[in-house]
DNA sequence: GTACATTTAATGTGATTACATAAATTTGCT
DNA sequence: AGCAAATTTATGTAATCACATTAAATGTAC
């Protein structure tokens, strides 16, 4: 269903502004199917995405600064994230060594279990992988980067 | 800058993938800016969102469950939004002639007069009007309403 | 007309977010 | 070395969100 339909409304006053409506209702969608999924496993989207993180990083440790600038959402608060997963013993936590400020995270074998569990439905994190080619997706991430270039 | 290095992963498993994050990532940064922007006329995203149908609908009323119908994102609370706008003397409310149950909301004069100052940042709600030519715009639209299609 | 299900909105709640601030450590400068 | 500035993380707080529940009005079947 088209975006108009969507959001009932009937015009725009240019594609761009109706790409930035679409995109911020897709993006809506997006979440809430990964809310309602993750939930089974006991996990938020946040939480999710730092454990992604992680395990992409592992056996090495990650340090919550590093979190940070992987995170999708910078903003949301990583080390406190990161004590819900510690408290689930999914991941764990050290002083660095060599920098006593930074806090090493890394994740648990616990924690490499549950994201294989959640890699069976690996596929409600590909967009569009029913419906758009592969060719397509790429046109969109293009666009998407291009679009982003001129954000301030 | 592409998405790999925003969010520093330099391979994905497929293009859907990497369009799953790149589009998370980059409506995070449309939310940053419009939550920045907004800040500073009182007013949160979700607020505006509901202003602006408002605003679409005028002079005519909205009840709540056609403002829910028509929010970007659905699962916001739209009677307590309603009631922060309403203390803010930005809305009016009163219960529906023709079904009880239901109450109008309408904007106010105030309302009207406050969105006439956001328009002059109106810009900002259209993504890539700098980077992105119109029939960029129009092809990203069309790749996020067919890849919205087999979402569940 | 009555009884029961449905619709519509509001509210209670626990969790999460945004933002400011604090505390500890490191870096850089002289 | 000594000291100010910067970096890194944690925490306090108010606002917001997700979800379940409640309350009131309407619709439907008999």
């Amino acid at each position: 269903m088209g975006i108009e339909k969507e959001v009932q409304q009937p015009k725009f006053k240019n594609e761009h502004q109706k790409a930035s409506i679409n995109l911020m209702y897709t993006v809506s969608c997006i979440n809430h199917l990964h809310h309602q999924q993750l939930k089974k496993f006991g996990l938020t989207g946040p939480q999710f995405n730092i454990m992604r993180i992680l395990r992409g990083q592992h056996p090495k440790a990650t340090t919550v600064n590093d979190l940070i600038d992987r995170m999708i959402d910078k903003a949301s608060n990583a080390s406190r994230i990161v004590e819900k997963l510690r408290a689930k013993k999914l991941v764990e936590r050290s002083v660095c060594a060599t920098d006593r400020r930074a806090v090493d995270v890394k994740i648990t074998d616990a924690g490499l279990e549950l994201l294989s569990k959640i890699d069976k439905i690996e596929h409600i994190f590909f967009f569009g992988s029913n419906s758009l080619t592969e060719d397509e997706a790429r046109q969109l991430n293009y666009l998407l980067d291009k679009g982003r270039e001129t954000q301030s």
